[in-house]
DNA sequence: TGAATAGTGTCTTTCAGACAGTATTGG
DNA sequence: CCAATACTGTCTGAAAGACACTATTCA
């Protein structure tokens, strides 16, 4: 952790000027067939940087309250949506000295994954969801968000390609279609039926439920997640025509 | 970046308790067929946390010298070896009250990729070259670094499935045997030839030098890298028979 | 019966795996 | 010639893409 040269009289942690710590969490969620992510509105404060613009949920790491990084955005994210997320991930770290006119700071991205909520469907005042159009979304972001987003959205996006993630996307109950229109949404383009169920089935992503879902059609099966602990990888993501990118 | 109450004074930056920032690199080449990983050793001081220990090369951020999180391991990364690295990447960051004795802290690590080093082969009395076995090496870390190798491997490991990043760890110039040889020794298991061959070509990744290698058999074709700057993405991993692993 | 969605079958394409075969050097 | 490594060709199999087909409900 620490070597400045040879043999030196222990580091004086006191004197060293310590950077700013925060976590920012990216929430996303699936409403009316299009990804939304969780802004809040910053205080309209003009002590504050970037007042009134919006901005990631987020703050500073509390020494005191947080055991440690993930707990502190678990903490962020229950302030905000009173969810627990059945999917949290850290995207990356994000540090230097411009990025907060305050001091050098270095913020921790996770992403979190929820189930359409019901009752933050039109959130609070300062708590909005957002459609995510391409990488971004149509208001100005505080700092340097839009980027974190933007990084947030392609981690997602990519993972989407190989994985069951879009599963969380959904309530624990699901039919087949419902799955499959999470995979569409999230990347933005229609995935063959057969082939989608093929790969879910091989992948023994997926345990029937005793259940079925009535419509004014033919009722669907309805599954779980068969484990719902641990992601699954598929061995070839959805396109070959296109490579990935991380 | 800050929400505590709905209305507040501005938040007094003086008075939260910042945590300690520091930056971890794992400095990974291929040394006589294997997996080499570069550790140093701690200082023998009783008043540091670990002395005499094994560690990640790292060190506090340093708000004057580092303009960024990246700009401050590619400072520890000169510090130790002297090399400009072709391949620099963050793996994740750990934070928590409990990794450091001294106080609250967040480290970030990055995994760099350099070619084998001429001068560095029997490393410098704080600086040596540790086999990776399995996930590990074979001395005691200090710190949560065995963690932090471990995230590490793991990353390379996986992303070298389906990536070009091996060619990093060669020279410039090299022979398609030289390239599959990095991605046997990363994975821990024989490749197929004329599978390996077809999949670089159809990447596009190298392009041919006007040279070969000669020895006590047929020559071998140089190549080089198409676009050295841009790490290219394998439509499948190498062998799809296991999935892959984050 | 028809609209709508659920679910299956079948053919094609793509690409890795296996492995044998040819090519080109030095000794 | 032989040993050694470079490189190519051919067959097979696994899984995705495309798309047509059948199934089951409600109105």
């Amino acid at each position: 952790m620490k070597q400045k040269s040879p043999v030196v009289a222990p580091f004086n942690l006191q004197a060293i000027e310590r950077p700013l710590v925060s976590v920012d969490v990216v929430i996303f969620t699936v409403l009316e067939g299009a990804l939304h992510v969780l802004l809040v509105k910053r205080p309209d404060d003009p002590r504050e940087p970037c007042p009134g613009m919006w901005a990631l949920p987020g703050g500073f790491v509390d020494v005191e309250k947080d055991a440690d990084l993930e707990s502190c955005a678990l903490r962020k994210l229950q302030q905000k949506t009173g969810v627990k997320t059945p999917y949290l991930e850290q995207v990356g770290s994000w540090g230097g000295s411009k990025r907060d006119p305050r001091a050098w700071s270095a913020t921790h991205v996770y992403f979190a994954l929820i189930p359409a909520p019901e009752s933050l469907l039109q959130g609070s005042n300062d708590a909005t969801w957002f459609p995510v159009e391409g990488q971004r979304v149509r208001v100005k972001l505080a700092f340097d968000h839009a980027m974190l987003l933007e990084a947030a959205v392609q981690r997602l996006r990519n993972k989407v390609e190989y994985t069951s993630l879009p599963a969380y996307l959904l309530p624990q109950e699901f039919t087949l279609s419902d799955l499959q229109r999470m995979y569409e949404v999230v990347l933005e383009r229609p995935i063959e039926k057969s082939a989608f169920r093929t790969r879910v089935f091989a992948a023994g992503l997926v345990e029937e439920v005793d259940k079925v879902r009535a419509g004014p059609n033919r009722p669907a099966q309805l599954y779980r997640l068969a484990h719902p602990r641990e992601i699954v990888y598929f061995p070839r993501t959805f396109s070959p025509r296109k490579s990935a990118e991380d």
